[in-house]
DNA sequence: ACAAGTACGCACCTTTTGGTAACTATGAAA
DNA sequence: TTTCATAGTTACCAAAAGGTGCGTACTTGT
C-alpha cells in the first residue's frame, strides 16, 4: 500500500538517505570503520558487539551500495574479506563519530528510555 | 524472549540512548525544534512533513522523557501545547543539524537506497 | 578421514514499527 | 443546538526489522 508519506518521501531523496543513516547499525559501523583503514568481519563484530552476523552483513551491503563502504574480497579460502571507508564514507563518519561521542559524554544526563 | 544482544545492550546504557537518537523522526524533530524557541504540534507536522500524528506525539514523548524536549501545555480548550528544547536537547540538536546538513549536501553522491 | 576456520545466504519465526480510522474533551461561535 | 478547533488516544492491521539455526565452500592441520 502506498501512503501519502511514501509519496512525500519519494519526492525527497534526502529522506531515503536519512533512513539509511538513521540506523543503529550504521551509526556504529561507520565510526568503527573510521578507526582503522581496513577491518575484517570478525573484528567489526567484536568492536561493535551485540550485532548479529546477519545485520552486520546486511548493513555493510547497504552502505556499500550507497557508496560509503568499500568491500575488498581477497577470494581466498577460508574467506578473507576486508571493509574500509570510501572518501564519502570517511566524510560522513566524522559527523557520526561526533554524534557517538555526544551520546557517550551525555548518556548520564539522559533519562533512560524506559516506557 | 531475551537474546544475548539484549543482555549486551542492557549492560551498555549508551546503546539505549543511541536507539532513541538513531530514529528517523528524532533526527528530524530535534533540528526542526532548534529553528525556533517554541513550536506547536501543527507547525511541527508541517515543517517535518510525512510524519503521522501518532509518530510525532510518540517521539516527542520519548524525547521529553529523555530530557531533550520541553512540553508546555497551556491547558486551554482548544488545546494549546508548545514544544521546545531543553539545554541538553539544544546541545544534541547541534550535532544532528550538522548530520542533516551533510545528508542534504551529499545526497546526490549517494547511490539511492534501492535494493 | 575429519575438524576447524571464515564470511556468508537462506528459511523460518517473533518483535517492533508505523499507518489509518475512529473517538475524546471543551469552550466559543453560528 | 450543532459545529469547529486542537492535540491527543486507542484499536486494529500490514510491513519491516531482526534473531536463530542450518547449509556451503575449500584449504590446512591432526
Amino acid at each position: 500500500m502506498k501512503t501519502s508519506a511514501d509519496v512525500y518521501v519519494a519526492a525527497c531523496p534526502s529522506r531515503v538517505a536519512l533512513e539509511l543513516i538513521a540506523s543503529k547499525w550504521t551509526l556504529l559501523i561507520l565510526p568503527a570503520l573510521a578507526e582503522k583503514k581496513r577491518m575484517r568481519n570478525n573484528e567489526l563484530m567484536r568492536r561493535i558487539g551485540g550485532v548479529s552476523q546477519k545485520m552486520l552483513t546486511q548493513t555493510l551491503r547497504d552502505l556499500e551500495r550507497a557508496g560509503l563502504v568499500l568491500r575488498i574480497d581477497h577470494k581466498t579460502v577460508p574467506p578473507w574479506v576486508e571493509y574500509g571507508l570510501t572518501p564519502l564514507g570517511r566524510s560522513l563518519s566524522r559527523t557520526l563519530t561526533s554524534l557517538d561521542r555526544w551520546v557517550e559524554k551525555h548518556q548520564a544526563e539522559l533519562n533512560g528510555g524506559a516506557r
